[in-house]
DNA sequence: CTCATCGTCTTTAACGATACAGACGCTCAG
DNA sequence: CTGAGCGTCTGTATCGTTAAAGACGATGAG
């Protein structure tokens, strides 16, 4: 069974292919009974309607957008922070009528990569804007926007949109609360990017010979800064890094289990998301540590679940995150186009004194 | 900024547009030599790699498929039983290097069904077959598949693949098994598709003149199918029809607030979906009821939480069913393409034996 | 020497639609 | 009577790419 087209249409009935393609796009182009006829036809003739993709290739425009995950796609249906952002993220598409295309694009899966180039789309939103995937749609030549400020230490900021909170003066603030309240042992649990580091591990900052070391184990832009932020808030606390894998719960209490099985475990941990604070949570009760009492914990994100597990955390508007980013791709003419959004230290019951 | 395409390339070098594009997908049908330089000329005259929408158009394939929701999207994200669907889904689609598309048409919204035209994919996939927007689906030929029997009682069979538990012998069996615990007074939790329709109402089954008008009232395939399983199972039992709203916990609260601050409550309640089943346990633990003890429950999915909530249920196989569903969109040559998966009656402590 | 074969590249023709400019007949003001 | 203006409709070019088949020179077997 063939295709009908357009052109089947008007060579049948003696009419012109731009008659057709009027009859459908454009009413007050032609006489309300020749576009009677034409529909009817085109019924008859069994043609389903104006092509999608050829109509696209001649508009220039999609009217769709993309979303691109680092990690498999069942991590943005299930992640927290990832379904709010995506929630606002698709209430501002679904009310200007666009469409939504999912990409996943695992870390160091480059045969992946060839999905930014093939997605037929106007544009592509990411969460971090160094991850591989970004920058193919910038090299493409997309309009993207990502979740992070993108500015690499001591180098060009990244090209491209972005709306972020200021992650590295949001971490200092963390620091200082912790060295207000006496911490001076503290564990910072870190997710990483790469997948073939999935073994926990813990360093002192002196091992990794300069921060840029950090990064390059971590993988994120915003984890990156926010390290850097609450070293530079403690002051000359004694910290660890703990690369602790993926950004996940069962990660912060794997980390739990290297931190708080030892003789002198840190007083207070600050992990890089609430996901994986609340993590490190669990692992402090299943060993009958009270979080709080026996060591403080601090969060990033502020996830609903937080305020019920008492985390003092940051705060981030996750969703005006998704929903700015939705809005920047679809306005090209806004004019500001590099948000900072602001943030907030959220002190809860996880924080206390240093005993 | 002008757009750099193939062409421009070719002239520039003295090459035919042929050569360029086999530069790109082809490297066996042009020297090496020759492939390296059309690269290298391709990045310094920035080209950005084909254009996805024309390679679309040529190829006649898009290689994405979409998902359908009768929902807006914030729903695909936080009902249980779509995100475990969705994730089995995506992992299938991710496997096969395919992309998706979500797509959001609102019951009543004709206007979002353009969305279903304008959709460049292979392929569309949603939960229920009777949906408008399924409908349209198909009609413009494209491959569908959904997740119900679309068995239309008394009716042809709708076209098109699915994947499907048979809702009817379930919910026969829910019914069968109150029965044999002595159940005589029960009501029976639906949603309803219908936007308008948001009140909460009770029915008798002779009121909706039919079960016809059940289905007009539900506006779902699966749960007309279900209430008329369940009926059936019931035998002659005192039956009221709550219509309760959208599927969420929510709705199975303010259902449990209807039915159970009278003066001769039900003694058993079913369910349509677990969601709303747990949402009338909600409701049943502020009254001081237990669940089970004071009032049966059933509900249908079987969730992952339903197992810690208690909760007798159907066992559907939902991972497998989003699998299935992208296998088939994905192989068109696959023969057997409507489905039956098994379900399961599990018994849990939220049903027991008429006091 | 001939002819089939091979690697390399080109030519031609789509894919299915829409933009744009213009043609045609008609009406109506001047 | 003329020609500007209007509503309708048409012809042609194009969007950027790839499929299919052919051309062309070189190679090598018979």
């Amino acid at each position: 069974m063939v295709k009908v087209t357009q052109q089947d249409i008007a060579k049948v009935m003696g009419v012109s292919v731009m008659t057709v393609s009027n009859a459908f796009n454009r009413p007050d182009q032609l006489s309300a009974d020749l576009r009677r006829r034409v529909l009817e036809r085109a019924v008859k003739m069994g043609y389903t309607g104006p092509d999608a993709v050829a109509r696209q290739l001649r508009s220039g425009r999609t009217n769709t957008f993309a979303v691109v995950f680092e990690e498999r796609l069942s991590y943005a249906f299930s992640d927290p922070f990832s379904v709010v952002w995506l929630t606002a993220f698709s209430e501002v598409m679904e009310a200007r009528r666009a469409s939504i295309m999912l990409l996943s694009v695992p870390a160091g899966d480059t045969e992946a990569l060839s999905a930014i180039q093939d997605a037929a789309v106007d544009g592509i939103a990411g969460l971090c804007g160094d991850q591989p995937a970004m920058v193919r749609a910038r090299e493409r030549g997309l309009p993207t926007v990502y979740c992070t400020m993108g500015h690499p230490l001591g180098a060009e900021p990244l090209a491209g949109d972005y709306v972020a909170i200021d992650d590295y003066a949001a971490a200092v603030e963390v620091g200082q609360h912790l060295r207000r309240l006496g911490h001076t042992r503290v564990s910072l649990l870190v997710e990483t990017a790469h997948r073939g580091q999935a073994v926990l591990r813990e360093y002192r900052p002196a091992e990794l010979s300069g921060l840029v070391a950090v990064y390059d184990s971590v993988g994120y832009f915003d984890t990156f800064h926010r390290v850097r932020g609450v070293l530079d808030g403690l002051g000359d606390a004694d910290v660890t890094i703990v690369v602790a894998g993926a950004n996940s719960r069962a990660s912060g209490q794997a980390a739990g289990a290297l931190v708080l099985d030892r003789a002198l475990p840190p007083t207070a941990v600050v992990a890089v998301s609430d996901v994986m604070a609340l993590g490190f949570m669990d692992a402090c009760r299943q060993r009958g540590l009270e979080p709080g009492r026996d060591v403080s914990v601090v969060g990033f994100d502020d996830l609903p679940e937080s305020a019920a597990a008492g985390l003092t955390t940051i705060h981030q508007p996750v969703r005006d995150k998704g929903r700015l980013a939705a809005e920047l791709l679809l306005d090209p003419e806004r004019t500001e186009r590099r948000i900072i959004l602001p943030h907030e230290l959220i002190v809860r019951s996880s924080t206390r004194p240093v005993a």
